[in-house]
DNA sequence: GCATATCGATGCCTGCGCGGTATCGATCGG
DNA sequence: CCGATCGATACCGCGCAGGCATCGATATGC
């Protein structure tokens, strides 16, 4: 099975509709049409289901998809891999590492001065994210190693090492009736009509329904907070970054949070090395 | 980078040598040569340091070799799970559990029987292969789910669950002197030279060094203890088929081995959860 | 109910690129 | 200095990917 196959096949999936994944993939359908045909035939498999006015994904397309996808991320995070252990050679080694903008920054900042402080410590570009995007950055290769929050993030498929567990507060806008309480528990949170839990966008980018506002990254929460529009609960360590505008309370009855440091199963990386080395020193 | 050009790339790297290489590949050394030249020059990245006398890889070949690998195997993992899923459509689906030959047979058979009584339970197919195989099997999706056991193997990439913890013990033949001891230590035993540790063999195939004997299995390992020509540390639960002639002893300081079950970390299959299931509850 | 639009499949053609043969050029051994 | 080894290069032919035109099926509008 060749990369391009899968490319094309992936698009199919993901659109559900030949014409517009050829678009997306610049090239014309009946090409596209071919290949998938083709592939199906040396798979053995059926993997699309098609009348002329709506096409579906068989179970073993279903596999395929997600098999698939793995299998192009490994791919294209190779290719990225050792075009940056090229350019390293002429220049000074870098890592890159994910995490997620706004969280454990105290926790990062220890991090990278420890390692700095390492003989041939490597140049390490952080890559600030959204919630929920390291995991594919790790996996295609656009970072070397990334700072994972379980359990939200998911860890499958990486190394880690565990670096820190906290518990979790309700952050409030100052003068809130709960802001004055020594503890809280997710239920009282949840019933908070007035303050509403936002919405954070899933994998594909899309929100749920609900009230709460939509909202993208820890700035824009701390915001919509300090504006009274909703409530959250996070990390004990987000404290160390709120303003007089804001108060913590804890939540009693949250599940405990770790953060880990993750990095692909096979890497090579001194610097990776060095990284997870400094962290769990620290 | 289509998976052709990887297959070519990851040939050279091992063979270190382009005629060798096009002869496995089944093409002649002219395209071959072109085929990595032009990778290297869309990668912007040297892969090999040639002479007319000498190829070595790069550093960033050595990166490509390790990606490219995991990356190719995600590729035929794909494939194969594919082309199982589908034929499990017109018959009764099936599974494939990898197992070192001989090891956790008890555990083994535990399982498989409490996952048959799960109702709409697929036929599992046992792979019974040497010790360091699974890994590979589970990666390039020959198996979707193994018996590992801690830290022997490595579950790098894998989820996994916890089944058992043992100590481990050492195998003599009977009537040995330390046959009557009622534990040894790990000093002890690497002081027997009368009786030399077998060597495994590597991933590769080759032997390391050394006085023991060359071992593939546990059949075979049995057999040269049972000689007097070897003994062993294994897990406790080979106590289970061990016969007359062959004696037990535990090692006070050996590692306790864990046996865990563990399978891709993107598991869609039913039959897989079903498995892990009925190991985890049992 | 007929005309029309939508959408995937198919037929046909062209050009790129993969693979083969022949050969070159560099390096090492005798 | 000659020959053997081995990777690179030149040249050629064929297969296949991709484009265009069109078909057949199905849902939609008047």
């Amino acid at each position: 099975m060749e990369t391009r196959e899968l490319t094309y096949f992936v698009a199919v999936a993901e659109e559900l509709h030949f014409g517009r994944a050829a678009e997306r993939l610049g090239i014309t359908q009946p090409p596209l049409s071919r290949a998938i045909g083709q592939l199906e035939r040396r798979l053995g498999a059926t993997l699309f289901e098609r009348t002329s006015r709506q096409v579906t994904l068989t179970e073993a397309g279903a596999v395929l998809l997600q098999e698939g996808r793995a299998a192009l991320d490994a791919v294209v995070a190779a290719e990225r891999r050792v075009r940056r252990t090229a350019q390293a050679l002429t220049g000074r080694p870098s890592v890159v590492l994910a995490s997620k903008a706004g969280a454990s920054a105290e926790l990062l900042a220890k991090l990278l001065h420890a390692y700095d402080a390492e003989p041939g410590a490597a140049a390490v570009e952080v890559l600030l994210c959204g919630p929920g995007q390291q995991e594919g950055l790790l996996r295609d290769g656009r970072a070397d190693v990334a700072l994972l929050h379980r359990p939200f993030d998911s860890i499958a498929g990486f190394d880690t090492e565990e670096l820190v567990t906290e518990g979790q507060v309700l952050v409030l806008p100052a003068g809130h009736p709960l802001s004055t309480r020594t503890s809280v528990t997710l239920a009282e949170v949840e019933s908070l009509a007035d303050l509403p839990q936002p919405r954070w966008p899933r994998r594909d980018g899309s929100y749920p329904d609900g009230p709460g506002p939509e909202v993208r990254d820890l700035t824009q929460l701390r915001q919509l907070v300090a504006l009274g529009r909703t409530c959250t609960v996070l990390p004990e360590s987000v404290r160390a970054d709120l303003g007089e505008t804001l108060v913590c309370v804890p939540v009693s009855d949250a599940v405990q949070v770790t953060t880990v440091i993750a990095w692909p199963p096979h890497s090579r990386s001194k610097a990776v090395a060095g990284l997870v080395r400094a962290a769990t020193a620290g």
